[in-house]
DNA sequence: TCGCAGATAGACAGGGCAGTCTATCTCCTC
DNA sequence: GAGGAGATAGACTGCCCTGTCTATCTGCGA
């Protein structure tokens, strides 16, 4: 009854998923608002072109959602999950340093970037449309930032980073200048940029990168 | 009758301007239009809304503007003017060397973000609200992002940056990560980061800054 | 076989949306 | 004072929105 097992993360979920009768509603609730959300945007997608997608009623939605803005929560709370999920697994690619793995976030976000679904971070989005910075749906997406700069805080460390914290806050906004620019010009060539501009802060930031017996 | 002098260029019109009466009925629906769509965005705001605060009748409006999509990019098209000589205004500031301007951009985000009224870069949400990359809308935000390389590029040559463009690219990264971010977490402390992060890059990538005679 | 939980279609209310239209008013110019 | 351009209020159409409700159907466990 259902795989749940090929919830691809991140960037290319094969055509519309939403649909796979296998699912619960629920799931393809989720899904389809995931799908639509970043298509069009938050308010520019009514409930109705979601149940349409997800082939689920609208007294099914309201037992599990309370409102359409729970769904919106719901749909940002998953991706987070999501995201963070496929960027470990980039990470956690074998024979990297903790060095390089500082790098192979932006060849991801390039990869991502680079994608036929690419439309820009969901999140980012979300506080755009959501701007007030204590509305519960912007409050989704200051967490992802937050996590975003934990995380890299910790590849920092690993790396040998003297200030960890202040390395990983000037990648974080090589990360996110590049999903913003690649949102408005589209492709990865910022990404690119970001890279290298990466491995250029790594230089003067990072102990020589010659002792990696390991 | 109508001091249209006081445009403050970008982050501060004091109150709302929109409903001064001095100021000709488009003049003051492009000032409605661009509180509104910042403050909440451009498919949550109606027409009537933008009616209402500009004190203008519907017919009026349509009388200069064929629809609300075309007002909706005369907005952004004003605002992009009015970014651009607001930071310039910044970089004309006396006593800047041509590597200190590519660093007071970065002083000028910060004073930017940490104004009242900040609720993010209206470009990038207008390309997060219209993602499709040959939207009308879209196209202005993709200007915008243009305008920005190529003014950076100017200045990086300026200050003698053997890769202009190059360097270009990397603190036009850095301004709109720190613009993104201060978007999701409020505060000019992203903007900070991004100067420090500059000056880094400058350090490599610019001669030294010893040889400053004029 | 029965009963029930959960999903279904579809109508409905109340409001907001973009855009059109009419009829009146105001003010500037001649 | 007369004429006309442009702004005004507000009604109106037709559509879409969120959220509620009813009544029916399906499929699983006892």
């Amino acid at each position: 009854m259902g795989n749940k097992t090929d919830r691809s993360g991140h960037p290319a979920n094969q055509g519309t998923l939403a649909q796979d009768k296998g699912l619960t509603p629920k799931e393809r609730l989720l899904q389809a608002g995931l799908e639509l959300f970043d298509e069009e945007g938050f308010h520019a997608v009514g409930i109705d072109r979601i149940l349409r997608r997800a082939g689920v009623a609208k007294m099914t939605l309201y037992k599990h959602f309370p409102s359409k803005q729970a769904l919106i929560i719901a749909v940002l709370e998953r991706k987070v999950e999501e995201y963070f999920e496929w960027l470990g697994g980039a990470l956690a690619a074998p024979g990297l340093t903790p060095r390089s793995r500082l790098l192979a976030i932006f060849d991801a976000m390039s990869q991502w970037h680079g994608g036929p679904d690419f439309r820009g971070c969901l999140f980012l989005k979300a506080s755009g449309e959501y701007p007030e910075l204590d509305d519960p749906v912007h409050l989704v997406a200051v967490g992802q930032k937050h996590r975003s700069l934990e995380l890299l805080t910790g590849l920092a460390a690993e790396a040998g980073a003297s200030s960890p914290r202040l390395l990983a806050q000037r990648l974080l906004l090589l990360c996110e200048g590049s999903t913003s620019l690649a949102q408005v010009l589209g492709g990865s060539e910022a990404a690119r940029q970001a890279r290298d501009a990466a491995a250029l802060l790594l230089r003067q930031m990072l102990p020589e990168p010659s002792d990696v017996p390991a």
